[in-house]
DNA sequence: TCCATGTTTCTATTATTCTAGAAACGTTTA
DNA sequence: TAAACGTTTCTAGAATAATAGAAACATGGA
């Protein structure tokens, strides 16, 4: 994954309504949930759950389908592991490479 | 963790420049490396590196300790891979618990 | 076709975040 | 103590994101 795309996908979950709509979300697994109950169960707006829910379909987290007048919304799991995976690569190896030549940049008199 | 917790440094790390400054205290380990270094490395200016850095530590992503002049900046290897574990337990887990009573919040008539 | 339902889009407002540059602060060395 | 260095804080401005409510859009059923 592409830091550009992390960063988009990191900043999809860094709001406290939608990581609850994405936790709520991967808790119902594929079959996922109708838009409007989504906001039913957040406590939210339609408009405002449309809002974060077009966030998240945005950046990849979740994929929208129709089913008469609903829209069904469930998680896009490939994508979340990507995330994680990305994570857990760039962000946790403690006994990576080291960080090379210290004084090609700022040179320091000694 | 916490949900908000996890929203904070979820957001700490949905930018471009505060993922990379990241990524490389993770490549350095706990040596950590000193905020004019990274602003260097990272081509901004100190005061850009040191806001940057200030939300990182904010949240817990990274720790500063004073060394003479510089500050040395190094990443909380406990609280990023809490976040991981975070991500793995609440965005990942298809086979979770199903989220029950669908219709006690939205009463459709059948 | 008309109406009800479910959802999204639009508009306006407010709040937050980011950046740049100047100034201030703390530490070391002369 | 004065000067230099490394870093942070402050100030102001620009950009972005979030919320509410009204309006528009799409679908299905009478």
């Amino acid at each position: 994954m592409e830091i550009r795309e992390a960063v988009q996908r990191l900043g999809a979950l860094a709001h406290e309504t939608r990581l609850s709509v994405f936790r709520l979300l991967v808790r119902r697994g594929p079959l996922g949930l109708p838009a409007g109950e989504i906001a039913a169960r957040m406590g939210i707006s339609p408009p405002n759950a449309s809002f974060h829910l077009a966030e998240l379909a945005r950046v990849g987290l979740v994929t929208a389908k129709r089913d008469g007048r609903s829209v069904i919304y469930s998680v896009d799991f490939a994508a979340s592991l990507g995330l994680v995976d990305y994570l857990k690569e760039n962000c946790c190896a403690e006994e990576a490479e080291p960080v090379v030549p210290l004084n090609s940049i700022t040179r320091r008199k000694k």
